[in-house]
DNA sequence: CATCTGACGACCG
DNA sequence: GCGGTCGCCAGAT
């Protein structure tokens, strides 16, 4: 899994929204999982117009530590984004990087060939 | 090669 | 809901 993948897919995260490092880790297949994935956003490389700030913790929970996480904050703040307290309101804010126009087709239980 | 350290997350009490 | 544990795996030492 290149890192580039995973940067690929932040910058489509919309202004106003966020998602969390399980998304992406699960979306894109990350070998070593969430946790790989924030490694990945903690050494994306700053003036690529990245959006790093609007990837999250499970939930919705600001985890990262000072310095950045007050920055964080401020950049989501000024994105329209609520933060209560430690965390944001993920039902409202979160974004789905899944393709779902692709909804999960319940397999009709096909006819049954009615015999007569 | 052995250990340690995370911008994680699921579980459990 | 909150803290503690444990599993995860990619670098760093």
């Amino acid at each position: 899994m290149s890192w580039d993948a995973i940067y690929r897919l932040v910058k489509r995260i919309p202004r106003g929204r966020v998602t969390t490092y399980g998304e992406i880790a699960r979306v894109l297949k990350v070998r070593g999982g969430a946790r790989v994935v924030g490694y990945a956003m903690a050494g994306s490389p700053s003036g690529q117009g990245i959006p790093w700030h609007r990837v999250v913790g499970a939930g919705g929970k600001l985890i990262i530590r000072e310095p950045h996480g007050s920055l964080q904050r401020r950049l989501l703040e000024s994105e329209g984004v609520e933060i209560l307290g430690m965390r944001i309101n993920y039902k409202l804010y979160g974004w789905p990087p899944v393709r779902k126009g692709v909804r999960k087709r319940v397999r009709r239980p096909a006819k049954i060939p009615r015999r007569t």
